[in-house]
DNA sequence: GTCTATATGAAGATAGAC
DNA sequence: GTCTATCTTCATATAGAC
């Protein structure tokens, strides 16, 4: 799913047109500074001078600093999640393989770029409500869409019980995510171990389904 | 608890010393300022007009817009949560307990000026670590550890069933609170009714208790 | 398309009078 | 302590040559 197939109104969801590397490179650069430091503490200078190129040749790219921001963000969110993305969550066991969905996605959601793109969405939603909107549907709903299907059918199946799957999908994705990212994207405590996760998940999956299961 | 008592080296963290008009007023104008906008939009100009003070005024009560931002989100570090901060969770069945208490941190962190401020702390955080440090140890932090005494301490009489109190705490927490703040941070979706509030919980309490029911 | 150089405006911070 | 007025810096955006 692409940016464009959720919000054509959205500035910079209009597809990538012609592959020039100068905008590449700009484009990549504005990435890394957006990330590393906000929209606001990142100047055009700065774009310029880590893209290689002059700042005249930003603007004959993008408009403003603006629409260059806009176009970094609505690739990222549509890039968002790598492969885990564009995966079903296969048919099995419940306990299997919400244990191995819920590791890939904590996994992803720890990672330091995850976490920079969340920090400047949530920072900069007020301003642009299309970029929070954006990053929403082909992030956190994009996922818990999945969640939900997979939980709808286990309870058609009889493995689970579960009478609001998209409401389930949702605190299983919360409890997954929340104990960890909120610490993280607060810049408290270091990277968590892989043992770290493993037990949050382990402890999550167990809740969730003993909160779940058919008796 | 003050937040002097949890990092005095955090600036602006000493305590609100001689009442002043004009100081309050700048504190004021600022605060509302930032949360509306964040750091980097508000300028020292604004806050100035803001309060009804000269810009001059504003310099001479802080050194610079580093300290005055420290002052204020340090004061509003404190005064979180309301009167709900200082409140213990009160014995009793946990299923009352749980849903009272979880109505009540829900309605409290969908409120504008909350989620304001949890943008703002979350943009900033990696700019000044000591924010995110303060923040979560007397917002979410703070709110985790009475549940965890209260988890320990029904767990210890054989209502509930629970090994890890605070891992327990911070799940209960994250399905109460992020399926809705999650939308309202990123700025998708109305503001949330009540029966919008009393519905979540009442489904997070119910996974909750069969999760952590001794059997 | 790309560069060097520059115009324009805003924001943080200060000077000096009262 | 407080004000008006100003300085300095820097970021967005543009001009004009190649």
């Amino acid at each position: 799913m692409t940016v464009t197939a959720i919000n054509p109104d959205f500035p910079g969801a209009t597809a990538d047109v012609a592959a020039s590397p100068k905008r590449d490179a700009i484009v990549g650069a504005a990435t890394r500074l957006f990330l590393e430091s906000g929209y606001g503490a990142v100047s055009m200078d700065a774009i310029a001078a880590e893209a290689g190129v002059s700042k005249r040749t930003v603007y004959s790219h993008f408009e403003n600093k603006e629409t260059l921001f806009a176009a970094v963000m609505s690739h990222l969110c549509s890039s968002m999640g790598g492969p885990a993305h564009d995966e079903g969550i296969p048919d099995g066991p419940p306990e299997q393989v919400l244990t191995d969905f819920g590791r890939k996605l904590l996994t992803m959601l720890s990672s330091p770029q995850a976490l920079a793109l969340y920090r400047v969405v949530t920072a900069e939603a007020p301003r642009l409500p299309e970029l929070g909107a954006v990053f929403y549907e082909s992030g956190p709903k994009h996922f818990i869409d999945k969640v939900a299907t997979y939980l709808a059918e286990q309870s058609r199946k009889g493995a689970l019980r579960v009478n609001e799957p998209e409401r389930a999908a949702a605190q299983f994705m919360a409890m997954i995510k929340d104990p960890l990212h909120l610490r993280l994207s607060l810049g408290v405590g270091p990277a968590p171990k892989q043992g770290e996760i493993d037990a949050s998940v382990a402890s999550a999956v167990g809740v969730f389904l003993r909160g779940y299961t058919a008796r």
